[in-house]
DNA sequence: GTCTATATCGAGATAGAC
DNA sequence: GTCTATCTCGATATAGAC
């Protein structure tokens, strides 16, 4: 792996545990290994590196939830596997992180990847979700595109509450719940 | 207001629109219209200050909740208020935005606020929802400690993906889909 | 209590040698 | 491509005058 892509490793690691704001060229430099000449010779700048990071979390976030989408089972099966993946509570979302970056979200070109991981996540809740009442898995009684963002908040928001109590345990409540709520919409078939 | 009151909340705002990270005492005190010397007779260092002002927003929060939670109404009905209460989507939340800043997770004073707020915010909601089972006005299919946990989920995750959008609508979209999910519920009383 | 001066350090970037 | 030297600021804090 060249050193371009070691800097882009060690800049998705420090996005994720620190934020942008957080995140220093030179602590990049260092977990790279490499130096400052590197960075600026591969990069313009901080911004610019920090892009390209952000751009390959987004894609491993996407994919990672595909892998559910897309797989076998019904649909509330499905976002129940979305819901209980294996996760690391603490560290929280790679992407949805940097919507509480000030420095992020002020800017356009680095908020723009954060909007599109979070608007196809719940474009592909709400697909999920629609398809399983037209199949007749779920009641018609509520919005999909509703509960798709609904169930992304408590994603998201889980991660928030586990990290304020610094204990996991918030988030799989949060999780129960939710699926718990659903469980009451979804067709017994007997 | 003395010039202590003034650091404190000047420092409450920049918490809440910048975090602990994106915050410098310089910025401080040029918001408070006070000086170096003020600030560093008053409190030891950013540390202190931001204590104080942690405490603050987090007592804000607290009670703003709890008006609502004491108010008149049935259990779903206090649930639902407190949802669509008003807000400033885009700002977020005071505490919960403490949450996602690395260096107030990693010290223990500065996170025992943010614990605690959260802490005492999911027993009450958890109160209400139980109270609204005994009473009937919810049915008993649910854990009200995890869908508890799911409602403070929902405001929070919803910050995050309506400022990952840049737009408040998300939110209300998220808040939307547990409200549904939840009528599910509420015992019809005709 | 508040001010100004000063100190140290790191952030972020540029320049030019190799 | 990578290195070291250097630059400018700002972050954070201390010292001592007023």
């Amino acid at each position: 792996m060249g050193t371009r892509d070691q800097l882009i490793d060690s800049s998705r690691e420090l996005l994720w545990e620190r934020g942008y704001v957080g995140t220093s060229p030179k602590a990049i430099q260092q977990r790279a290994g490499a130096g400052q000449g590197s960075m600026y010779h591969h990069f313009t700048g901080k911004a610019d590196l920090a892009l390209a990071a952000i751009r390959r979390n987004a894609a491993e976030v996407r994919a990672d939830a595909e892998a559910v989408f897309a797989g076998p089972g019904t649909a509330p099966e499905r976002i129940e596997r979305y819901l209980r993946r294996e996760r690391d509570v603490l560290r929280g979302c790679r992407v949805g992180r940097l919507a509480h970056d000030p420095d992020i979200v002020a800017d356009a070109a680095l908020r723009q990847p954060v909007e599109e991981t979070f608007g196809w996540l719940r474009g592909r809740l709400a697909a999920v979700l629609a398809e399983g009442q037209s199949r007749g898995e779920l009641a018609a009684g509520f919005d999909p595109v509703a509960v798709a963002a609904t169930v992304a908040a408590v994603v998201q928001g889980g991660y928030a509450l586990a990290r304020a109590a610094n204990d996991p345990a918030t988030f799989h409540h949060a999780v129960d719940g939710v699926v718990q709520l659903l469980a009451a919409h979804a067709t017994t078939r007997e």
